[in-house]
DNA sequence: ACATTAAGTGATT
DNA sequence: AATCACTTAATGT
């Protein structure tokens, strides 16, 4: 019964790489399942690191900061299955965070204590690995992302966005207003209330108020 | 009916 | 593609 049980149930479902039973069993002892509403904040910039996050279930968004003109960029979302590798050096290293972590739906977290997460990686070569290759697939994404803001328009972008967004959420329709999306990818809301349009006409996506749904 | 907020549009840079 | 200066449409009170 109770907590221990239950998320070693959880661990043994979506982080089946987590494969070190003794592992699973010291997360059990001392990560704490956590809920955060959609729209809610996990991290902020500025903040000290203090857990780090399996997530279990719901979707993050990932955004960095321009510090001189305070505007944002989402970086990527993370999803069931995945943790944040931001948060693995930010707590490592004792930094502020250079993040700023938001639920986009209905999210449950697994949080492990700092001091465990640095303690395991000596201790559990399963949790070197899970740690290693999640940095690895961010630090892969990452590099996506920078590409399509050097290299391709703004309407590769969109469709990434769309994209990755529904499959985060698990539905092709969209709770986002264009500002919301202007504001994650930094450009204008008119760029995107116009590229919207287009993509609508073209039949790649159906706009309403507060929702847009992708076909793709 | 009125106010507020989201979205569409043309002109300018 | 950004900004401005609107207009139009949807929605809440």
């Amino acid at each position: 019964m109770g907590t221990i049980n239950n998320i070693a149930q959880i661990l043994q479902t979506q982080f089946p790489q987590i494969s070190d039973r003794q592992l699973r069993e010291e997360i059990s002892e001392v990560g704490q399942l956590l809920h955060f509403g959609a729209g809610e904040t996990l991290l902020d910039y500025g903040n000290y690191v203090k857990m780090v996050p399996l997530i279990v279930k719901g979707s993050i968004k990932v955004s960095r900061e321009d510090e001189i003109e305070s505007k944002e960029l989402l970086l990527y979302f993370l999803n069931a299955g995945e943790t944040c590798s931001m948060s693995f050096t930010c707590c490592m290293m004792d930094k502020k965070s250079a993040i700023r972590t938001e639920a986009i739906e209905p999210t449950t977290i697994i949080g492990i204590p700092i001091k465990y997460v640095d303690l395991w990686m000596t201790k559990y070569t399963v949790w070197k690995n899970f740690v290693m290759r999640s940095y690895d697939n961010k630090m892969l994404e990452l590099v996506k992302v920078i590409d399509n803001i050097a290299f391709r328009g703004l309407d590769t972008r969109m469709k990434n966005f769309l994209q990755s967004l529904s499959e985060s959420t698990g539905s092709n329709i969209l709770s986002y207003t264009h500002q919301q999306i202007a504001d994650d990818l930094n450009v204008s809301r008119e760029a995107v209330s116009r590229l919207l349009k287009k993509m609508e006409n073209l039949g790649l996506v159906k706009l309403s108020r507060n929702q847009i749904t992708f076909l793709g």
